[in-house]
DNA sequence: ATAAAAACTTGATATAGATCAGTTTTTTTG
DNA sequence: CAAAAAAACTGATCTATATCAAGTTTTTAT
């Protein structure tokens, strides 16, 4: 009885901790993958990739391009996105230690799904894309934590997928604000160093909308806001409203 | 039912199957990974899965619950949808060939992220979740190609989720439609077992707006319906309509 | 075969959030 | 440093689609 209660309580401060449905897409996942490898494999990895540093707003890959590499984000910040027709649609954020186009891994992608932009200035891995293929058909442990992570970008996506759908747009900013303070900058007060519209993008709403409700939220006295400068004040009505759409 | 089930499968082996961007959500990857196996393992597979049949209607597993299984359609046809608060986000629909919860394959996952339904009556393997895994460790091609449908699945929920999201609704009912004609039933006229709201989710809208934009098709001489028989008569205008949103 | 339940349909109304058209502030540039 | 450009902001208006409420038709169960 008392283990059934124990895993019970342990399971619902992990759902917390993962902050169950948040439009804000960073991975939770840390990646362990390189773990795996043994010395000489990564050796291989290291001789079979390059390190390149892109400026802010600069273009990583784009959506349609023949797949080269697998792009890993050593340090900096990019966003994931689709754009058909001049409308975009983000789909994830990648902080530091995480892949960009993981998909590319698979064999029958020979095209970039998605297009991809730093942030800021970014140091970005770029992975020969047959070198990787190649230690995925030697090491299974490897195999299987890219499964592992392919898996968590999926479950990321879907819950993504589920608050743009159907939440409102408070609940929506209110997400992305969590996201920024909890996940992406640790930190209560951070400078966010992209524009309104992208805060937009990443709220999928207009710039109009995001102003008017970042104004609302300071006036209820939840958020601090000034120009890139962002401060949340109360966590515990932010996260109603994300609750509550 | 067969024959839908049928022309399901021959869609899927065809090519321009996988460049569209539409809303309406078969799975494209066929599944190849159980020949990567030795006939050992293919046994040792046998040996630790069941064969269900699920009726019409009924749940095939639940979101939140434990992960015990992975689950594989033999026959029949699902949907798979997330819920909360009585809010459901249809993700994608399962034909035959095709697994139902294959991100639970991923140790970091202990419970199903998402639910599933059978439209239809369905046979389906359920699969020791831990011998699936056993198999993963075991065996890279296999991994490989279990990375390869992580990945097709990806991008398929991408495009439902761009167009779910940044089309109207005329557009998202006109993609099901041509879903239903051109990929599902081969056929101008068809039969649709499937309720309004069903429908209504597809498209990611309310019944009574399914109804209208029915409706609305109808007087214009884009479709003929009544009651559950479909027939498209005109192609090139439905297909305008959902590109242009 | 008939009653009850469920699914479907219609019209009226409400509303979240987009769009538009400006003004102000901040940033960039020569 | 001033001028131009870009970004941020504000208020007014519009619209797509949800919601609600009341029918009608179809399906299911007895």
């Amino acid at each position: 009885m008392l283990a059934t209660i124990n895993s019970i309580i342990s399971y619902m401060e992990k759902e917390d901790y993962y902050n169950n449905y948040s439009s804000c897409t960073v991975s939770a996942a840390e990646c362990k993958c390189f773990d795996k490898l043994t010395s000489e494999q990564q050796q291989f990895l290291e001789d079979n990739s390059v390190i390149i540093t892109y400026k802010k707003n600069e273009t990583i890959n784009k959506q349609g391009a023949l797949v080269s590499h697998i792009m890993y984000m050593e340090e900096g910040l990019a966003k994931v996105y689709m754009s058909i027709k001049d409308e975009n649609l983000l789909l994830k954020l990648i902080p530091p230690h995480n892949f960009i186009g993981l998909v590319a891994a698979s064999e029958n992608e020979n095209v970039y799904q998605y297009s991809s932009m730093a942030y800021v200035e970014s140091k970005i891995r770029q992975i020969e894309v047959s070198a990787f293929r190649k230690l995925l058909n030697e090491n299974s442990d490897f195999a299987k934590e890219i499964i592992n992570i392919l898996s968590a970008n999926s479950v990321q996506i879907y819950n993504r997928f589920f608050c743009l759908i159907k939440k409102h747009s408070y609940g929506r900013l209110a997400d992305i604000i969590l996201c920024l303070a909890e996940r992406i900058f640790y930190e209560n007060a951070f400078s966010l160093p992209i524009s309104r519209q992208e805060i937009a993008e990443l709220a999928g709403m207009r710039v109009e909308t995001v102003i008017r409700i970042l104004k609302e939220f300071s006036k209820e006295g939840l958020i601090k806001v000034s120009n890139k400068e962002f401060e949340v004040l109360d966590y515990e009505q932010l996260r109603k409203i994300s609750d509550n759409g």
